[in-house]
DNA sequence: ATAATGACGACCAGTTTAGTCGAGAATTCC
DNA sequence: GGAATTCTCGACTAAACTGGTCGTCATTAT
């Protein structure tokens, strides 16, 4: 069905919240799961997703949590997909960049050109883009209600 | 995944199959599972779903078989894989066209365009490109295996 | 009638998705 | 040292989807 899977919304937002809540200290999962409405140890399996490509950092004992391994700024949506989704690549024989134009696949060529486009724009926006959207909703949102 | 799947594919091959052999006359799923390596059995599913949505035309009892309803140039690829898989969109919440731009999914606006890019150039190809790419492609494995 | 061909629905095995659960390891605080 | 807190990791599961197969029936040309 060409369908995004929970994992990468999930995932995604669980960094983005990382983003917005994590200034000061790690932020514990509990958290994460409470405020973006994930299952909490569905989010453990995420975040140790995450963990392995070197998103986040975390630490146990009290105190401890989930942080941002590197600046939101330098995080972008395509690498944070992949490791939550794997590839990306609509036909099977996309995976493999060396442009192997054997042609084996007839559609290819369409496909080729739709996969390029839609990785240099997941590239072009970070984590940190994605977190300012979501406070400027936040803020919104709590207009609405105060108005 | 995001993957196609072999519906998409082999939906779409069947077509191109009938656009280069449906000159003259029906052509048979048994033909078409052949030179498509489709398992015929299966191929059947795809035709009929083809055919509710009516792109070919089936024709019962001797010498009967299948052929495309319009000229493969009126047919965008687009039409053919929605048929095929269902909406292409990579989000749920990219479904209903109306710009419902409540912003309940925080990704929205990335897929957005993502999708719209992707939609707008199947829409550009039609399977009669696509069948003139297969023969071209034909005609080439015929000139290396001579030589 | 009979043979050819498509139409349609039931069924099935394997994979993926979306989780849940429980035992354990690290760390802090007392 | 012991208890509380928090993450870690692997096993397990139910439901849905994928990629089929099979059998029966309908239609049509001869």
């Amino acid at each position: 069905m060409m369908r995004l899977s929970t994992k990468g919304d999930y995932g995604v937002r669980a960094l983005i919240d990382l983003a917005l809540y994590g200034g000061d200290g790690p932020v514990q999962r509990t958290e994460i799961a409470r405020r973006e409405q994930i299952p909490e140890s569905y989010l453990d399996h995420l975040l140790a997703q995450l963990r392995r490509d070197g998103f986040v950092r975390s630490t146990r004992g009290p105190g401890g949590g989930h942080e941002l391994a590197r600046p939101a700024k330098e995080m972008c949506l395509l690498h944070v997909l992949e490791s939550l989704e794997g590839s990306l690549a609509p036909l099977a024989c996309l995976e493999d960049d060396p442009e192997s134009d054997d042609g084996i696949c007839g559609q290819q060529w369409v496909w080729r050109d739709i996969y390029d486009d839609m990785r240099a724009k997941l590239e072009s926006v970070s984590i940190a883009d994605l977190a300012e959207r979501e406070q400027e909703r936040l803020r919104n949102r709590a207009l609405n209600y105060s108005i």
